[in-house]
DNA sequence: TTGTAGGCGTTATCAT
DNA sequence: ATGATAACGCCTACAA
């Protein structure tokens, strides 16, 4: 690895042209220009990243919290911002939290001795506090978090009342709820909203707790179809316990959607793939992705740029699973 | 953010001595070090990474490219590492290239720059020229590079025989193949087994190019089943496209495993909610990471390790798509 | 046991 | 238009 001083030898000059010539910066002459260049090429001389961190105190490279990339909600989401972030220079690392709140201040930690630009956060545990004491800009996702931090949601709550009313006009009358994991956002506003649902329709209340995976969907079903066998609808708190609600009703022998209609959330690509196919909200995933990484980055790029909250909106896939 | 500097000032010391403190490095007085911890302490201070990998021209950190986070093989790959990883103090970047050559020497250049450690590779386009010139160690992941290139793969020629031989077993005489990408590693094994398990039992061959996705798994199955409706028996690339399978099976109106059977190969969760369940040869994924962590944490931490080469087993699942 | 000082590779401020 | 040189924050001989 060659190094600008290096350059500057065999181009006759010194470091201070080459940096000019590297960063297009200041004035320099034709001639030398032409001639850094040509030492750059013959060393193939390539600029020393950290060195030029330490410098200017930015690393061109955010960070990019989850829970868990083991959900199929977020490989998408990943994959937008990663897909937005690299032609734009910045490498993103990704952390898996598991929504420990010990970890995510440790990794943030780590990040900002890194000189890390900014993050985006689709986490749950993490609160204003604990930000506030940043210096670069926040991005949550999936998620609010405060009034300060710029945020790309979907309107949880109005999706998920769209989504009953689905299941209400197509004749259920005894709607289950198996709830996400309880402190996290997307969750209580599903909840919300079928709390509100049943209450304003005059319908029975059946809660059932779950965490946002498969064998809990399956467990919570089992649980309160034995319990209630008069349950005629699950509206499940994501698409993943959907799709164990789907399995435990055909481990009973419980036809989907004539004896039990299930509805899911997210819109997940695998849920067309069980059967039968999971009628469901659909997110624009990869779009809110994408929202949130050009949010960010021009918070980064823009010093004048504000603190925005953008609030997209789920849609209703009718497939099979609702009757 | 306070400085080493300052860390010394307080504790009435030089930033060699805190430095010594700071990583046990070197003799230093106990009181002294208590002078320096009680400072460190009351400043908050914190390490900078990005000097520290100025000077010490490492960074704690690796890379790790993966063809795509959207294909459900790589999320439990990525998980596994970074369980290592994060642990160990390396932090882990990841990069999707969708096996662009160019991309990928993109990153690696710019992650050499940034003084990453080491590599884990599980794209398939980057070859051991491409590789030769880093100062760093690399392991292949899912697939092999180069004798000299520490590798974590499966068996993927011996795991496809044997599950042929279970489809053969159970009675299947006209089995297709519906091959992955063209040059990928694990592609290209399975389809040799396939070949070489055809020729030993003198059964016919059926080839059909696919793509390791859903919608080529469906494609490619329509394809077959039309032109060729005397086919008892799939035998797909991959699960996805396994599922892509079942599900123009299904289009079809064609009875899995009554009227065709379908045999998969990773193991992906996904592929016990569809109906009905795949059956399939199951790979360690997630040991395959961890694996393939740990070598690399070798090859990084140890002067003396040598390369390796891990070869894994998959094993067959009996579920419900193969007769 | 501790301190001084040079170096890691760039950027940026002053002079010239 | 170009060059010296001091940061950036830390590590590590080498001296003391």
């Amino acid at each position: 690895m060659s190094t600008i001083r290096e350059v500057g030898k065999r181009a006759g000059v010194s470091v201070a042209t080459v940096s000019r010539v590297l960063n297009n910066k200041g004035y320099v002459h034709e001639d030398t220009r032409k001639a850094v260049t040509l030492a750059i090429k013959e060393l193939d001389y390539k600029p020393n990243s950290v060195a030029r961190s330490l410098s200017k105190k930015t690393s061109k490279t955010i960070g990019f919290l989850i829970p868990d990339i083991t959900n199929p909600f977020f490989p998408q989401l990943v994959r937008a911002v990663e897909d937005v972030m690299y032609p734009a220079g910045y490498t993103t690392m990704l952390f898996n939290s598991d929504e420990n709140l010990l970890h995510e201040l440790e990794y943030i930690e780590g990040m900002t001795s890194k000189y890390i630009d900014g993050f985006i956060i689709a986490s749950n545990t993490l609160q204003w506090e604990h930000l506030k004491g940043l210096h670069v800009p926040v991005v949550a996702l999936d998620r609010a978090m405060d009034e300060r931090i710029s945020s790309v949601t979907i309107d949880n709550y109005e999706g998920s009342k769209k989504a009953i009313k689905y299941m209400i006009d197509r004749g259920c009358r005894q709607i289950a709820h198996i709830e996400g994991p309880p402190h996290v956002f997307t969750s209580m506003e599903r909840k919300r909203a079928y709390l509100d649902s049943m209450n304003d329709h005059k319908l029975p209340v059946l809660l059932q707790q779950g965490q946002y995976e498969i064998e809990q969907g399956m467990v919570s079903t089992m649980k309160i179809l034995s319990e209630h066998p008069e349950v005629d609808g699950i509206f499940a708190g994501n698409d993943v316990m959907a799709i164990g609600a789907l399995k435990a009703a055909s481990k009973l022998g419980i036809k989907v959607p004539e004896e039990l209609s299930v509805m899911g959330f997210d819109g997940v690509k695998w849920g067309t793939l069980v059967t039968p196919e999971l009628t469901t909200m659909q997110q624009p995933i990869y779009y809110m992705g994408q929202r949130a990484a050009e949010l960010l980055l021009d918070r980064i790029q823009n010093v004048h740029s504000k603190v925005e909250h953008h609030q997209l909106h789920a849609e209703l896939k009718v497939r099979q699973s609702v009757r």
